[in-house]
DNA sequence: GTCTATAGCCAGATAGAC
DNA sequence: GTCTATCTGGCTATAGAC
């Protein structure tokens, strides 16, 4: 709360003032970031262009949006680890990623054959691991490739064609 | 200090008898994590297989040795992120996960045509992501997906073969 | 080695003047 | 609304008997 105080400068007692407590503020701090991250993942479901299309769109904006806000996926995926009971409350909220409508859009093209047949669940967790990974575990994934800050934004760069490439080289017919 | 005492029956003086204070309990689990970890992540690099033969078995190893300690990557991925000083002094650590030979191999291969020209730490990346995002952000992929625990425990077998050979197709020469 | 009791400290929270 | 001063509880850590 210190910290917080001398950050916004201002002291301990006006948090309180406008936050009645830690809890409060720190569930006000987690529903903003959550509300940042949502509409991005939804971008994806609700999107009406073709499969191919959606995945490129949303790995590339997934990753520059992401470019901005750094600290964001370390720190969703952080809380939501260690209050589970309350962070299904928050999956559960209005405007929670909502992945049936995708779905649904897979099973489609797949019953059609313009598709391989995958898992749908399995092709959406590749397409967030893909993308979400390095921003999760940023440390980790520094310390064993052994790179700078620089280096770490050039391959992700590298990665929005990259990946979408190979998501969809996975699931195209040959 | 309370419920780790609780956890192994003894009280929090004894605690404080083995660990001087609670900063050293800490390195000590951390250490411990940690020297679980790395060999397991090592064994990818070092291996005298094939480079398709190395990324079958580690993701089949990984997967295997994550579910039966499933806190564990989460654990790391976090305790990284929030002591990153302190993270690269293990990092820089005897026996630390090293990617150097593998990083090698693949330039060799790469070089001798018999895989399609990828920047290896890439598919580094890929393959730790594919592998690990899942048990790094359980609770949000559960959410996400919509997924029971036995679910979840299903999608991770199947994603045994399923990862390596979309990976292995992402660097084959067709 | 093991325990109880307690010291010491610090963060969250509040009272109350302005 | 804003601030200073202060209370309170809880946690880490230690003293000291056994």
């Amino acid at each position: 709360m210190q910290e917080i105080a001398d950050e916004a400068s201002i002291n301990k007692a006006m948090l309180h003032y406008y936050y009645k407590n830690k809890q409060q503020l720190f569930q006000a701090v987690f529903m903003q970031a959550f509300s940042k991250f949502a509409p991005q993942v939804n971008a994806i479901f609700n999107a009406s262009e073709g499969v191919f299309d959606k995945i490129r769109h949303f790995v590339s904006n997934y990753i520059d949006f992401v470019m901005e806000n750094p600290d964001l996926p370390s720190f969703l995926v952080q809380e939501l680890n260690n209050n589970s009971e309350f962070a299904s409350s928050f999956m559960n909220h209005e405007g929670r990623p909502n992945p049936k409508p995708f779905i649904d859009h897979l099973h489609k093209e797949i019953e059609a054959g313009a598709i391989r047949p995958i898992n749908p669940k399995q092709l959406l967790l590749n397409i967030f691991a893909l993308s979400a990974f390095p921003f999760v575990a940023p440390v980790m994934v520094k310390g064993l490739l052994n790179i700078s800050e620089e280096e770490f934004a050039e391959l992700m760069q590298e990665r929005k064609t990259l990946i979408a490439d190979q998501i969809i080289d996975s699931i195209k017919i040959k």
